[in-house]
DNA sequence: CCAATGCTTCGATTACCATCGAAGTATGAA
DNA sequence: TTCATACTTCGATGGTAATCGAAGCATTGG
């Protein structure tokens, strides 16, 4: 909720318990919380109470937290209860998102094996041995019209996540591993005990 | 912990553990953890092991927290579960100290009661009104010789509370009112169920 | 080699917090 | 008035983390 507050503008508690994939109530008992702390401040307007950061101040520790997280690799988001299956991996059109999808292009962005300028990636030298030994051909994916690098933004609209022909080849390339499938009428997909161990070993440092 | 490693000063998890009132067993899983989390760098030499702030970001973060949370007057350290009422509040010297002591002094700070500068702490024309209506006279005061105004640090040196003249004479004052007692043979002193109420009213901005 | 010191790991306990259904409050619309 | 919407409070539940005693590991000094 508060990573959804950093945009600077207002949200309502509907809001931001949609957000956080939790229902109002719980929202609303956190939101309390937050506003004693003086973390956030409260606006009501009719029936609508807006929440906002309280101060430049408190958006500037978030981004420092945020970037100490980002640092040491644990920006898994903790995930909310509702529809936790979601929030951990699915499809976006064909390529993998979620928490998982998020950690693979945030391990690949660590370990330079893409180069992120300008809101565009590319796939470094390290990267494309990285792939080849993973097991993905290059050639094909080069000779396409799409573009093998693109990056996509999560529902949250705060995490990235890896798309493009390159995107859509490591999902492909879990299916054919059996690390992964996908579940029937969902865009859940789900890892196997045995993909999940090697999943994480794919993308540790 | 984190507080004492603002330091700069590498430490061991024995004085850490000190430091926070913890076991070291606690102490070490905690280590752990934020060593995991990449906020701790580690030091081995010889069977000691020396804990510090990772890089300068992690102090700068903390300093930003710290900074939100006094602002919001919600420094109150959470205590350990090793002597909690010795750490809620106790005599030091013939002042408080402890959470209520470090409490009533940001408290004071926060009201602009107390002006503090180069660690001197001067009473204020509005703090003189309110030491007034709280029923200490201000003139014996400040005909004794002992300064009337004196900053001590806590045991973990990192925390400040009010010492000198005003401080004794609000813990007498507090003793008076029947707000507070001081335990047989301890340090610590127990607020009654009234008397805390009251002396949050005192402290409330 | 043994004892002492510094620290970690294990296991069990306990306290606490997040969570959400249900019910209550407040505002606005019909 | 009555209904609908937005939100909060209450209460019960389950899960998780802090805590510490006991035991284990590692280093040093004798």
């Amino acid at each position: 909720m508060l990573t959804a507050l950093m945009s600077g503008h207002a949200l309502t508690a509907t809001e931001l318990a949609q957000e956080a994939g939790i229902t109002v109530q719980t929202a609303s008992s956190h939101l309390a919380k937050l506003s004693d702390g003086g973390l956030l401040a409260l606006r009501k307007q009719g029936r609508h109470r807006y929440f906002s950061l309280s101060n430049e101040d408190v958006a500037q520790v978030l981004e420092g937290l945020m970037g100490l997280a980002a640092r040491a690799g644990h920006l898994r988001v903790r995930t909310g209860p509702r529809e936790p299956a979601l929030r951990n991996a699915r499809v976006c059109y064909d390529h993998l998102a979620g928490d998982q999808g998020v950690r693979l292009y945030e391990a690949m962005v660590a370990r330079k094996l893409l180069a992120v300028k300008d809101k565009n990636a590319i796939l470094t030298k390290p990267g494309a041995a990285f792939i080849g030994e993973f097991g993905i051909e290059l050639e094909p994916l080069e000779r396409a019209r799409r573009p093998l690098c693109r990056l996509c933004l999560d529902w949250s609209a705060r995490r990235t996540h890896l798309a493009g022909g390159l995107g859509a080849a490591f999902l492909e390339r879990f299916y054919a591993l059996k690390w992964a499938r996908r579940e029937a009428d969902s865009r859940v997909v789900t890892f196997s005990r045995r993909g999940e161990k090697d999943f994480e070993a794919l993308i540790a440092v």
